[in-house]
DNA sequence: CGCGAGCTTGACGTTGTTCAACTAGAGTGG
DNA sequence: CCACTCTAGTTGAACAACGTCAAGCTCGCG
């Protein structure tokens, strides 16, 4: 892969995050140190809740799913995250550890930069600095999002809402074959894996979905759009 | 008041927030030009969800409810702010626009700073950037407690956690006395107002607790504390 | 062929909401 | 001063939503 070849650099990093577009050539060469390329495949931990946050993760290729993990094996997934997104992580700088783990959905790879070197971009560059705190504030509008609509919706409104996800801003494709199980379904909803099933086979029933083992169709994302609304 | 005398400035406030002990002084002289003070009264509105968002609130006495409003009447309470906390708003600078309601509990008095002296501020001093950065990803750490903690816990445990809230975070005495509604309880707590009473009133029976009216005390912080770990 | 992991289904009990009724206190107008 | 109304708080009963538990299923793999 050509990400791997020793003349890759930032500079012509076509997979680079819109948000580095901010820098400047000689700001590029310099993170360009501080960087290297990670392989992970399908299930690999790629950091650690509770772990020390030592690098910036940028997914160069793969998917991989981000999850707080609770107590009692509750978790909760966050989000799917696909090239070439930026998987910051909170504990920067509040304490520098990571308040969630990144496992890899598939063979993955990710560009991993180094935390003091991100710093050092933040306090170099105003427009960064400012773009960065338009992503991190962008994160957090997805999160009242997803906080009004887990504890104000119910389970149907909730599985619409997890599949409309998965079809618009995951794979923009109305028919997709997901890597998830059908337990990680349940902790993108709040729910239990069995009442996830059920919701998914009432939604099959009423043809608004279809789905053979993980690969879903949505038929009527209208009727999915009104379940969603309505709750 | 003093902080309404004619030559108070963000010089020498003492009620500014430690976030802006970053600056120096000239910085703050020029911060000082683009702010005013305004009073509000109980239950009055600070800015409200869906407008546009012109400045960055620090409030400066009082005490307010940060709110999402949802469909059905179904709100949200994010949380309750007290001076000198920073009510930034994440619609900076994505689109300008205010993504929460937040309304005065108690006769409150707020500092305005205009959002592009705030963004100048940002851009001149990357010491207060990455401060604000900081400040913002504590909020995001706070914002996955309150959705792990909303969407795992059943209603003792959600109770529990507000009441500890209340009692440790804004009130830092085990007797407080809020001026909050059943209904604000409630919308803190992701339930009915209806449950919100049974709760509390179980727990008053079982001498966890006591309140008459809106002056409450937490009897035994070590079974709460059980309650809300318990879920 | 047997094993184990993930998936599926049904029965059942618990949790939490809804609805309706009732209460208390604060304001309002006659 | 007394109705009257309005709002917030409270309670109970009925009901729906959801989780739990247990059983059976499928499929890939050794």
């Amino acid at each position: 892969m050509a990400i791997f070849s020793k003349d890759f650099r930032c500079n012509n990093c076509n997979l680079r995050m819109n948000l580095f577009c901010y820098l400047n050539e000689e700001q590029l060469e310099d993170l360009n140190k501080d960087r290297f390329e990670v392989h992970y495949n399908r299930g690999e931990v790629i950091f650690k809740q509770g772990g020390p946050l030592t690098h910036i993760v940028c997914l160069t290729s793969g998917q991989a799913k981000v999850y707080i993990e609770g107590q009692d094996k509750k978790n909760m997934i966050l989000k799917i995250v696909k090239p070439t997104e930026l998987v910051g992580g909170p504990g920067f700088p509040v304490d520098y550890r990571h308040h969630f783990t990144v496992s890899a959905l598939v063979e993955s790879s990710a560009c991993l930069i180094d935390i003091h070197a991100f710093e050092k971009i933040i306090k170099t560059s105003p427009e960064f600095a400012l773009e960065f705190i338009k992503y991190l504030n962008l994160t957090t509008l997805k999160l009242h999002d997803k906080l009004m609509n887990l504890t104000h919706k119910q389970m149907h409104g909730r599985i619409a809402d997890a599949l409309l996800y998965l079809s618009n801003e995951i794979y923009a494709n109305s028919t997709f074959e997901v890597h998830l199980s059908r337990q990680d379904v349940a902790e993108m909803t709040a729910m239990t894996k069995e009442s996830a099933i059920r919701i998914l086979k009432e939604l099959k029933d009423d043809n608004i979905i279809d789905y053979d083992n993980n690969r879903f169709t949505i038929l009527n994302e209208n009727a999915l759009n009104q379940i969603s609304l309505r709750g």
